[in-house]
DNA sequence: GTGGTTGACTGTGTATACAATGAACTGTTG
DNA sequence: CAACAGTTCATTGTATACACAGTCAACCAC
């Protein structure tokens, strides 16, 4: 089994644990209790940390170890921001050059996110709906065909999605839902500068559903 | 000595090795040969490299080792496509919120970046020069105060530095400058379009002095 | 009773050792 | 002479061992 493999599975795993809220923001990641529970020595466990430290889930402190990312407000401000630009530019250069099947894929992904966010009794379980909500975005980014674009940005959605977790005061799911619903409507159209409106309007909207209270 | 400090120490060397030559893309970087360089052991050079691998500055091939990267024309064309879409906006908000001191740290290393690229007779070191005119951008997103668009940034000027190594045709180095100081000259005078677009022209014209034939 | 100091312990930082995979070379054979 | 197989060597992938720093608690002094 190659390293690339070996680790990169650890990071997924740590990944989903964490958008999963199974590691809480804050908690320590003690690298032997990890390794144990993965099966492998302490050398994987800290190649995952490094990597996951690089993309802003884990942050570590010298001599101290690794612990879940607690974005404050500010960082996730310039999160959203970056996530703005980007994604504003990307929806309009993706409404101009989109196939159907394009089109197709974001619906069967709407479709499946609809029905999550409206069968769930409120809030049953809000870590799937994030998720799904998040993968939107990935998708969108993923079809863009600029991979260096889509590795950006999936990596800021994670960001997204930890501070979704600290911060968010109501479960804005549904809001999102009908939000991602008129953005395709406007894919459809291939009108892209109201899709890039939308979009922008979207991202202020989540970023605003934040609130300061629910630090930990 | 903390494990981030040597580690990123050892990043940065080789970051800074690779911008200047001295590893050429494609080039093996084999574990044992830089811990003996560096005195140190291979896990530290291993946590380096997986490091860089991320930044896109070097590429891991599974059990055949890690080589400096030789990022393709394609590759190339979507890290220009990111910068636009980033540099054009961080430049729009810079000029408008720019102090005083902030234009004054720009013209200060423009006219560095100037006084190196008029007395080096063409091409002396062009490394040196490359370095100094990427140098530039990075300021730029160091002083937006947005800490998340400046890592990424960051990034990708240095992944831009290794693609204009391999296939920079002539040096446009001076050309550089000068649509640098335009730059400047637009963010003087607060004029936040006037600068998007002549970011937006500038990187073009990085891209376009690109050609094929140097690909090694 | 409170504050500081010391000592053991837990966990990180780094190096080294071992295992496994891939590359190179040589010798043989068609 | 070319091509293939087997072996050897070098290098990566993973685990373990050791050294040191940080944490916490008990204990002593005041």
């Amino acid at each position: 089994m190659d390293t690339h493999t070996a680790t990169e599975h650890i990071v997924e795993a740590l990944t989903k644990a964490i958008l999963d809220h199974r590691l809480l923001p804050g908690a320590k990641l003690a690298e032997q209790k990890l390794a144990d529970q993965f099966g492998v020595s302490r050398t994987l466990i800290r190649q995952a940390l490094f990597q996951l430290n690089q993309n802003g889930l884990v942050r570590m402190e010298p001599a101290r170890g690794a612990f879940v990312s607690t974005p404050s407000i500010e960082e996730a401000k310039q999160v959203f921001a970056v996530r703005r630009i980007l994604e504003a530019e990307l929806i309009r250069q993706f409404a101009a050059k989109a196939t159907r099947e394009d089109i197709k894929a974001l619906e069967d992904h709407l479709s499946i996110e609809s029905e999550h966010v409206h069968t769930e009794p409120h809030a049953h379980n809000p870590a799937t709906s994030t998720e799904l909500l998040s993968d939107f975005h990935v998708h969108l980014a993923a079809l863009s065909g600029n991979m260096v674009l889509a590795e950006i940005l999936s990596s800021l959605i994670s960001r997204c999605a930890l501070i979704t977790m600290m911060y968010q005061s109501a479960d804005s799911a549904r809001c999102s839902n009908q939000e991602h619903q008129s953005i395709l409507e406007a894919l459809r159209q291939k009108d892209s500068e109201q899709a890039a409106h939308l979009m922008v309007q979207h991202l202020l909207q989540v970023e605003k559903g934040l609130s300061i209270h629910r630090a930990l």
